[in-house]
DNA sequence: ATTTTTTAAGAATGATCATTCTGTATATTG
DNA sequence: CAATATACAGAATGATCATTCTTAAAAAAT
């Protein structure tokens, strides 16, 4: 009986290869999949912070053996990091993909911070933000964690400003800078809030006094 | 020789006795002094996280003997939530009190957000906000922590409000609220940014922007 | 079939963790 | 000077930690 395998060798799930004439690798084929184990890696540093989550938890939670672990991702580090990236592909790109622009900078906007307390609230066991609340703790004494940051804060701010921009918001480009880090510290602050428990009709009011703030300055 | 005490037997450092008449307590003397020992412990934890701390370091640092905090605080997460309190009458409070009422609705903000960039930026070595980016990440799985958390911001939140409410913001309380809400996560949104190692300088266009939004509305 | 290559399962390791316990020092009280 | 009470210093404890190592399993290659 022939088998058709689902993935091919590939050091993340980037892109699947075809189904079809994939050249199976040598040795023992793996038993868990890296999507899966990346997924439930996210779930437990999101819930545990990053010191709480225990080697043995995670090796449980993504069914990843030990040394599979320490092979592909060099350690808890390695493997955090890669969660980080993980969860920027599969949850933080969808939210910054609601900018747009698609539709006016308020409705854009609208949609921006609906999804940020959408993902912030969804799951009661991971409130909050993986980069905002879990990240941004072990920052402080880790120098590596504290650059990872600074580029993931970095890039949603690009990616806010780039939609002021193409509303031609903030004629002065310190401006717009300013009020992009703005509309993104509320966004932060937003994940923090739920981080307490606060619900999503708890956060709603925030979300929209900021849509209103933003749009007021644009006029 | 008379020696004159310091302070008296009390759980806090809250208010000196007077140095006369003190009765002093029956056994041994204490060797630590309490506020300096929170001193340190804030700043301990607010660098390493809470699970990062460890006791050992903690008791160094505080020089507090082992059996004096498990006799003190019961143990790690007592003498955490005791950094906390202190940390928000030392740290905390002190930002918030400048919100006045002392000015106009716009110099009394500037001068809030203010206080918050230099808390959030005056020590390298404790960028953001214990509360905000410690406490935070343990409210995850700790509902104690979680429970404090939301205590302490629905604190701010209600600081901010009643000053928003002494200019006349807000004809609708709803209004007032999603606004204080607003400016709230602003404040914890700038934490987070400064524990990514961003300085005083890249904060204030945010500070100046939250101003500014916050007295647009109110016109 | 044998060899080669990769993964799996989990024991082993040594460090570090939070907490408790033991004995001693330093004070007041009687 | 006892007796009592509190704090100290640090050893002891047992759990848990991240990491490494050892041995077996499962595949392709020869």
């Amino acid at each position: 009986m022939t088998v058709i395998f689902e993935t091919i060798r590939s050091k993340k799930g980037e892109t699947m290869q075809p189904l079809t004439n994939a050249p199976r690798p040598r040795g023992r084929p793996r038993g868990f999949k890296i999507d899966q184990a990346l997924d439930a890696a996210v779930h437990v540093f999101w819930q545990e912070g990053y010191n709480g989550a225990s080697i043995d938890r995670l090796c449980r939670e993504t069914e990843m053996p030990r040394a599979s672990l320490y092979q592909e991702y060099g350690g808890k580090e390695g493997l955090f990091l890669a969660a980080i990236a993980h969860y920027v592909e599969t949850r933080l790109g969808p939210v910054a993909q609601s900018l747009g622009p698609v539709g006016t900078l308020e409705e854009d906007l609208t949609a921006f911070f609906e999804a940020v307390v959408t993902l912030a609230t969804l799951d009661s066991r991971t409130p909050g933000c993986l980069i905002s609340c879990v990240l941004a703790e072990v920052a402080g004494a880790n120098g590596t964690f504290r650059q990872e940051l600074k580029t993931r804060f970095a890039a949603l701010e690009d990616r806010i400003a780039q939609r002021l921009e193409h509303d031609g918001i903030g004629v002065e480009p310190k401006d717009q800078t300013a009020l992009a880090g703005m509309l993104a510290a509320i966004a932060r602050g937003i994940m923090l809030r739920a981080r307490s428990g606060a619900s999503s009709a708890d956060l709603h009011p925030i979300a929209e006094a900021a849509v209103q703030c933003a749009i007021a300055r644009g006029r």
